[in-house]
DNA sequence: ATGAAAGCGCTAACAA
DNA sequence: TTGTTAGCGCTTTCAT
């Protein structure tokens, strides 16, 4: 890598370093017309700042970290659209890092985030995340933190979240209204506070229409899509009381939930009708379709993203928090 | 960001910087009691190098770029997993930068990494690239470049890809096999050399079975969902000939072929039999099932992660070129 | 309007 | 075995 430095400039020029540099930040001291022949110059030479410079120097690395648990899940892929869209027009590096759903991953990469290396953290805490200690000092070294999506209640840090409660009650209404009265939840995890509040939601929504809730609807599932299909199998086999609907809280249980009723010859929705939480496009063209939870996937990752860039900027934002609603689109899966 | 620097620890110790960062690196020179002091003291107070003040120093980010045009598609997504187990165990930084299919992204993503922001790039070329000159003007500057999936053929660098003429071919055979007789190739782009390669593959299994190739049978599809749509409606409605298979080159065209199936109350596959070049886990319950050309996405993200390392590490990798076929999985799509 | 010089945190050649 | 020193490329006082 043979770069051209502000010095090669300089000495082209027959001026000191401060002035190009001066020049090329389009300061107020120098001339216009030295300006012109900097930028002139740096454009023939196809002068690039180094950026680690500048960040050694400024103490700001105009870079963030996004800590997703995956990066191949719609919900989050499209949040990095949301994320990136925001950060390159602010002229931010994006610099994404993947737990794929494993504490100790989310660890590691925290810890490094405390070398200076980004100026601010968006992240989406693993299905595995109970203790916020890793986040806690990385927001006592002063680098912001702001959660989306996957919070970690434990840490108090601002957040943009969707109203889980709210769609976890909507699905299991939408299911009651349809005329199930058997309805099983599948879960993403125990700890995942998103997924327990679409499960209180679901709980609500029981209660609400004099439905008992039993713990034997409430399957919290694995990373481990064998095991996942197994545990499905095994509730809809179940023959009293026969389950009748589900309400899957992550995208990741689509397959497994269509495929152990197909392997099961349970037809959907007549024997079965499904909600899930899913940002597919793909959900239309499934047969039959399917009924969704649709998150505001991209606008939660701008907002995150708009947050964040406030909190490097010094604004005071503990203890923010946006809700964006999510949207439930009935389809086939629920029909009849 | 209240940093620990190497200063610190040598002041806390009463020794100097060197010795610290000399033990720190585990150096010879140093006694096997500093180091364990250093260390230790390292460790207590949470040391972490500033990783812009090496890079700086050293000439080398340990950071590498990413330049995909997507990362909401499933091969994009895979592909991305498997870069990142490749860097991570090295050590490597990954820097993933979107296109969104546009040349001019493209062009100034790469630009920006003249900077010597990364150690080298990895990427797939964007639907619109046509011109090379930004990716040599990087490689002029000693930032090596591998690509992945989508070459530009008129760049001499080297690249991971799957067999897309071969697969192409199959996907086309298998269709004649199961009697289609007008076949319709979709593409996603003319300048794009996968695309190509995998029409080429579909022509020549044509010509192979002594089926005629009408230029009315390829359409190149755009970014634009709705426009694809209206395409692919369109080319389903002719009525004579009346098309009888589809060979989409690209994941995002499934769900515009089934919902034109659809719309249009074609039955896939008594009507048109499909085949798709797509890594969905979907494609399983899709009704019907879809029959996938499956590329090895995981494999040639791990691929290319490695080469790049090599090339980093400077052997000669020049003209390096690494196939890794993709499959032809049958399912329902092109049954009976 | 321009320049000299210090220093961001780290590394490595050289000295002691 | 440890320390001194000179940068990496850039920004920013503080002169001039």
């Amino acid at each position: 890598m043979k770069q051209v430095t502000i010095r090669a400039l300089a000495r082209e020029l027959n001026l000191s370093v401060s002035t190009i540099s001066k020049a090329l930040r389009d300061s107020y001291e120098i001339s216009a017309e030295t300006k012109q022949r900097v930028l002139a110059l740096a454009a023939t030479l196809n002068y690039k700042p180094n950026p680690y410079a500048s960040s050694l120097r400024g103490k700001k690395s105009r870079t963030i970290g996004v800590v997703v648990p995956e990066v191949a899940d719609s919900f989050f892929s499209l949040a990095i659209n949301g994320i990136e869209s925001v950060m390159k027009a602010m002229g931010y590096h994006v610099l994404i890092c993947l737990t794929h759903e494993q504490f100790d991953n989310e660890q590691l990469i925290l810890n490094e985030f405390q070398s200076g290396r980004v100026d601010g953290v968006l992240m989406s805490v693993s299905r595995e995340t109970l203790n916020g200690d890793h986040i806690r000092s990385l927001t006592e070294q002063d680098v912001p933190v702001v959660f989306f999506d996957r919070v970690l209640e434990e840490v108090q840090a601002p957040r943009i979240v969707t109203n889980d409660f709210e769609s976890g009650y909507a699905a299991t209404a939408h299911l009651i209204e349809k005329g199930c009265r058997e309805i099983v939840y599948l879960g993403i995890s125990k700890s995942l506070s998103i997924s327990n509040r679409r499960m209180e939601g679901y709980r609500q929504a029981l209660a609400d229409h004099r439905l008992k809730c039993t713990e034997n609807n409430i399957v919290a599932c694995t990373n481990d899509p064998a095991e996942n299909y197994r545990a499905v199998k095994k509730i809809l086999l179940r023959k009293a009381p026969k389950p009748d609907g589900i309400v899957a809280s992550v995208e990741k249980l689509t397959t497994t939930v269509y495929q152990a009723c197909n392997d099961l010859r349970l037809q959907i929705p007549r024997d079965v009708k499904v909600v899930c939480f899913s940002n597919l496009e793909i959900a239309t063209i499934l047969h039959p379709s399917l009924t969704t939870i649709t998150q505001p996937a991209f606008e939660m990752g701008r907002a995150a993203a708009s947050l964040l860039l406030k909190a490097i900027k010094g604004t005071d934002v503990k203890g923010a928090e946006m809700v964006i609603p999510s949207v439930l689109i009935p389809r086939g899966s629920t029909a009849g």
